[in-house]
DNA sequence: CCATTAAATCTAAAAATTAGATGTTTTATT
DNA sequence: AATAAAACATCTAATTTTTAGATTTAATGG
């Protein structure tokens, strides 16, 4: 014969109070008494009366005492009423969300987004949907132009935010990308008194992030003399910061660079921007999810309302 | 007849789903299966059935979806899952501290402290204490002296930190409190190349707190010429240390200046410095509860601890 | 194809909860 | 002081819920 060895954290672990007897405590409390408690819960007063005796028997703990004829919490019953509000009101959440997952509502939603997306407006997006949906838990996959295909391929986010949108699936226009050439202020380009040709920005080092979505970018602009390529935008930046070049970049991810005057557009004969047009896409085209949807709706409206102003 | 007013949460507000239920939800995923659950919890396997069958009709949703004889759990099964991990973590704490309630555990404990005992050292203590017991709540009021007589006899603390012993009261003596006139380094006081005399001092602003332990000590020193009576140590300490005045600080209560080199002592011809000294006092002699007398020795130790350092 | 494992279903039995009647103590009324 | 009313406790029988055990269904492995 064997001994269980599994996993077992049960035995005195165990809950010995039903979360009934705890609403019944509350019930109590607040109802001034047992008869109010029944009248509220829709029960006899010796049902109540038999609850609380059971709680109290169960814990070894007096809740109540008798005052006169009223029964009033004791220190320790005070300090269980306050934990088994919390308790209840936790049990609650939990049966609330089995609800939205009884009407559809995912679990977890998983977002892929082209690094060329603004993730200061995507936290933003995401703070607003979890003040709503705290439980719901989500997934960001922060994804260069090919891995953004994959994940859409591969299902492995149900909304997807990318510059192409592969064959069989839908998506909407979501976000103009504006990319515009940048330097620090101190930089030599801009000293020059006058709008930039092509043949000035050969002359410097420009800065190019690698495999990222400002690949089909640079495609044009294989002229420049001096490279220097950084693996992640946000190296891309410090080092522009510091002088050590000039780079494209879109203008919403440099917002806060662009505020603080450590980064400022150069001006260009001509072409001062280019433009990349990103989309927003539901995986799955024939039947999107509530939460995703909800999430989908957000992004759109921040993304609005971030061009307006 | 009437409609009943009385403040009401429950209906749809109730708890429909039992801590047994999910506890059951649980016992299946850890021990691969209803058999598994069944065993750990002295049920039947049909028990096991029926609970989950419950659990998820009650939902409506299910948590477990059969992938060939095996029940594995849905997306949202496994959400469920997590919460109801900490939903049973919560009932057990609570039932936790019932035990501890059962067996003497006050439920909360109530501090005086003679402002003149260092915070920095209560902080600490309480948070020890806290470590091993959160649900136990911590009262700290900071007295004066006439404020700390009274905290005793009004029995508004169980454990008072205080200069004088009121009759009837037993203390334990804790904490020499050493005094010394301190200035910032920038004073003139510090100017002076020799050991400063009482008439020194007459000469410069005294900083005084008003109302506080301090007092008996200013009782020998009402010779200062000019004087600023502040409302709270922390006042007193801060214009201190911009070389308002010099002032008698307990040495305890001023480590971190003293550290930052903020203010430094003066260095008298004698009396360099003047003591109180604090006593430890349960304010319920013949019965201490377990989380006083808990917390009176961690702060024993813990002032025993600074003494050797 | 058969033995085995895992879960679902059915039924009767056991356990827990409930309502209703009654008892006890305290408070309010006259 | 007597009486009524309010609030909780206790008792008992009825009801409801949960459980075990047997049986069934479905999937896996040899």
């Amino acid at each position: 014969m064997m001994i269980n060895q599994q996993a077992n954290y049960l035995g005195s672990n165990m809950a010995n109070v039903t979360l009934e007897q705890w609403q019944t405590l509350l019930s109590v409390v607040d109802n001034n008494g047992y008869a109010g408690a029944a009248e509220i819960m829709n029960k006899s007063q010796s049902s109540i009366s038999y609850a609380i005796q059971k709680l109290e028997q169960t814990l070894n703990v007096r809740m109540f005492s008798l005052e006169g004829r009223r029964a009033v919490l004791t220190p320790a019953g005070k300090a269980m009423y306050q934990q088994a509000k919390s308790l209840l009101q936790a049990s609650q959440q939990m049966e609330q969300q089995a609800t939205q997952f009884s009407e559809g509502w995912e679990p977890e939603i998983r977002i892929a987004m082209d690094t060329l997306f603004p993730e200061w407006l995507m936290l933003e997006v995401i703070q607003r949907f979890t003040e709503k949906h705290p439980l719901t838990r989500i997934e960001l996959l922060e994804t260069v132009l090919s891995g953004t295909d994959e994940a859409l391929l591969r299902k492995e986010a149900d909304l997807v935010i990318g510059g192409r949108i592969p064959p069989g699936f839908l998506g909407d226009p979501l976000l103009k990308i504006t990319f515009r050439a940048m330097a620090a202020p101190s930089h030599p380009l801009h000293q020059i008194d006058r709008p930039l040709t092509y043949q000035d920005l050969r002359l410097h080092r420009q800065l190019v992030v690698k495999d990222s979505g400002s690949r089909d970018i640079d495609a044009g602009w294989l002229g420049a003399q001096h490279r220097l390529t950084l693996s992640h935008i946000h190296t891309s930046i410090a080092a522009a910061c510091k002088g050590l070049g000039y780079a494209w970049y879109p203008e919403l991810k440099i917002k806060n660079e662009l505020a603080k005057e450590k980064l400022t557009p150069l001006h260009l004969e001509a072409g001062n921007e280019r433009h990349v047009y990103l989309n927003l896409i539901y995986t799955d085209g024939d039947y999107v999810g509530p939460a995703t949807r909800l999430f989908g709706e957000l992004l759109t409206a921040a993304v609005e309302k971030t061009n307006i102003t």
